[in-house]
DNA sequence: GCTGTGATGTCCGAAAACCGCTGACCTTTG
DNA sequence: CAAAGGTCAGCGGTTTTCGGACATCACAGC
């Protein structure tokens, strides 16, 4: 049986699962956690990262994970990993960058789409070929937020994310 | 992953199969063993209570059992557990039994038949309405064999089994 | 008796339908 | 001309649907 824990944030509660030596996943939507056992305790070293992310204190996270998907998720998630904080890329690039042609392009964003691990592995830093951002599992508003805190917005992109 | 092992018997190599703490499949036929790890020592316990219920000393198992099947196999493999050693039932009883309608029979026969654990769980007690052995996993010189170890066969079935 | 046949429930695998955090193109609009 | 909006192609994943296979049994016909 799964572990999980909640946070707070400056973007609302946070949901955590794990599985005893690592994180599974994180989410913004809190529901959806039957049967997982209670226990915080497990997550402290979690929140403490997540405190100074938020702080903007820290721009990268050191944490045991462990996510499961098909080949085609895991290399797409193996690229977001490499995503430097403060930047952003377009889901074209993204494409590029791990060897598919031009027509696996929405596929691409469908695995992106299917990151468990929200903030962690940053699927935020992913937007439209003209910048605008196009979706995000935790809200478009979140992921404004979290790109505004990175420094990774310029400022004309304000008015697109609207 | 699950750990394996293969002991002899008078019907021929028997393929057991733990998942560490528990049985989880006994077969007679020994291929599909492919990623078990071979872990012998760990079904000591298994196969010192099989030579003793072939030698006709043992009327009952009494291990850790752990399989997995729909609701309704699991309903089903209930009841094969509470069929005596020494007697038979037939399709239709058992089905009586688990509170299904004539019409379920055959889906009872399905279940039965998907049964992971041969001789441990005694699908081969249950038998035709007209006492034929209508089937076996393990072939049904085998399913004869045990009933007759057993002593549940009448004199007169022995030529219906062919 | 022996054989053939039909009425059914369950399960599995294959196939098909459907949905997405896209992007390029085209049309419309001001 | 620029910007906004609609359309569409193409692919991976997930869910749904469908068809067939059965460890049956009763009955009819021979």
């Amino acid at each position: 049986m799964d572990i999980h824990s909640i946070i707070e944030s400056p973007l609302g509660p946070i949901l955590l699962i794990g599985d005893g030596s690592a994180l599974t996943r994180v989410s913004f939507d809190v529901s959806g956690r039957a049967g997982l056992r209670w226990e915080p305790t497990a997550f402290e070293e979690v929140e403490r990262q997540f405190a100074e992310y938020f702080a903007g204190e820290r721009v990268a996270f050191d944490l045991p994970l462990a996510t499961r998907g098909t080949p085609f998720q895991e290399q797409v998630w193996a690229a977001l990993d490499e995503l430097p904080y403060g930047t952003t890329t377009t889901y074209g690039a993204l494409a590029a960058r791990v060897g598919a042609p031009r027509d696996r392009i929405r596929a691409v964003g469908a695995a992106v789409g299917a990151n468990p691990l929200l903030v962690v592995r940053p699927c935020h830093r992913v937007v439209g070929a003209d910048g605008s951002l196009t979706g995000y599992a935790g809200g478009l508003e979140r992921k404004h937020e979290l790109l505004t805190l990175e420094g990774a917005l310029q400022p004309q992109l304000w008015s697109v994310g609207g």
